[in-house]
DNA sequence: GTCCATTAGTAGGAAGTCCTAGTATTTTCG
DNA sequence: CGAAAATACTAGGACTTCCTACTAATGGAC
């Protein structure tokens, strides 16, 4: 939200450009800020280019992306005054949640389904921090076990409280529509192989 | 696509630490792939823990998450043959749409809704390929007009062509899905404050 | 008419993602 | 048993994002 805020000068701006580089009935500029969607705005133009089949699509993924931007800029925010970033914060809670407290690296990147190092990276930075420590796994000298220290279990509670609290329950979304994403996004991510 | 398809080992991998790890009966494994949903998973141990009230939102911006990342290595491995990425192709599609074919540098930020300096980096890089040029604006020389060339028209109009028919025609969803996922998110943005 | 606040853009840095390539260890197989 | 293949992790690089701080130019206040 920090970040994202846009300031009346810079919605005039848009504004302006917007009535400059149209051609459809776009400057109603009713309701609050804009008064137009610029992802309605871009499948409209989509359709004028003969791109009709490809519309929707173009307006789904785009709202995706724009709804990520503003969602995670809500969540670092949050996160910011604990000093932890959402990607070491999902590290942690998968430690939290881990029967023995630890988990070899390999694991780590399969849960949260990024690169290895993007795992050492987050890893080297926790480990700074003395949230978490690192040793060779016992049973395979290849492998690196990650386990929380006492630190790192405090702050992945204080920090779950936060987001608890300051974001994910005040959605911006009536519960219906929660729901709705989820399953929505539960087959696409299915449909992608994702589980 | 590419990165996020996982491997049979890395299946077995995150199977097995889930029965590690795990309380519920996650170890049924029907179905395609791991046969769980982690999300799912995560979703009932919030309410375990107790945070009941927080577990759909957070449900749903995980989901949001890992959506997101799925949608935008697919973009992005459509794109790589072109020598674009989507941050680029973002900012060629603007001036493409642009009546006189430029914009300031602070109107495509505010259209983007990205920092100032996430643009002057894009267009940095578009320029070095010659896909767009720099000019001072002619009533306000602290502004600069980014145009795109010829080759950065064709190239705007190749890569249009590749993301619709190989993506947004593509969207793994139904018709209903797709325009209900849009809505839900333009609710979302709009609460937000994006338009 | 000059001075100051605002605005547009850029530079350098931190952090995240991925990729390719490398080392060390384990496993497989002939 | 010993060589080859597979696996786990790390190093360095490219790219994106943001932030803070800076310069140059505009415009308003007195």
């Amino acid at each position: 939200m920090s970040a994202q805020t846009r300031t009346a000068a810079e919605a005039a701006e848009v504004a302006g450009v917007a009535v400059e580089a149209s051609t459809g009935p776009t400057g109603v500029a009713a309701g609050s800020g804009l008064g137009f969607d610029p992802i309605a705005r871009a499948r409209e133009q989509w359709v004028e280019q003969g791109w009709g089949p490809a519309a929707d699509g173009m307006a789904a993924i785009t709202s995706l992306m724009r709804a990520h931007q503003i969602v995670l800029a809500r969540v670092e925010a949050t996160l910011k005054p604990l000093g932890v970033t959402f990607a070491r914060y999902e590290v942690l809670m998968l430690l939290w949640f881990s029967r023995r407290g630890s988990l070899p690296m390999k694991v780590i990147g399969s849960r949260l389904q990024v690169h290895p190092t993007s795992v050492t990276n987050a890893v080297d930075r926790l480990e700074d921090a003395d949230l978490v420590t690192r040793s060779t796994h016992p049973e395979d000298r290849r492998a690196m076990l990650v386990a929380l220290t006492p630190a790192g279990r405090e702050l992945a509670e204080r920090a779950t409280t936060a987001l608890n609290t300051e974001v994910f329950e005040q959605p911006d979304l009536g519960a219906e529509d929660v729901r709705s994403l989820v399953d929505v996004l539960t087959r696409l991510r299915r449909g992608a192989g994702d589980f």
